[in-house]
DNA sequence: GTCCTGACGGTCT
DNA sequence: CAGACCGCCAGGA
């Protein structure tokens, strides 16, 4: 948490590390609490490097419209979607059920 | 050193 | 309402 030195891609890691079991997020919240507002892309491609950490659970974020856009990146196009069921999450179409409600953002739940 | 691509997002047409 | 384009920053070729 105190890590001045944290590059962006740390800095992504921990916000991901935050989201607790059975909640999503989006990369232009993520990017949005790091002040990359429009960077949302940014944490995406963060991610790809995320995907190799088992500390990052890269299948809790989604995209703005709650779809499973980087399944394709896993082991498996299935990892990400069985990983949010796994939660709790329900999944279909790889998009996100009830996205709205199961919503996390940073600010709001870690406090700006 | 330059060009292109990339797990997105917002705005314009 | 839907599709297309541009903008953000960084890394790789």
């Amino acid at each position: 948490m105190s890590n001045e030195k944290a590059n962006y891609f740390d800095l992504v890691y921990q916000v991901v590390r935050e989201i607790p079991p059975g909640r999503v997020c989006s990369y232009g919240a993520i990017a949005n609490y790091l002040g990359l507002k429009s960077g949302a892309r940014m944490v995406g491609y963060a991610m790809n490097a995320a995907h190799t950490l088992s500390d990052v659970p890269a299948h809790r974020v989604v995209n703005r419209q709650g779809r499973l856009t980087g399944k394709h990146h896993f082991e498996t196009p299935t990892r990400m979607l069985e990983l949010l069921e796994a939660e709790g999450v329900q999944i279909v179409n790889d998009q996100v059920q009830d996205f709205e409600n199961r919503f996390w953002d940073p600010e709001k739940e870690l406090g700006f």
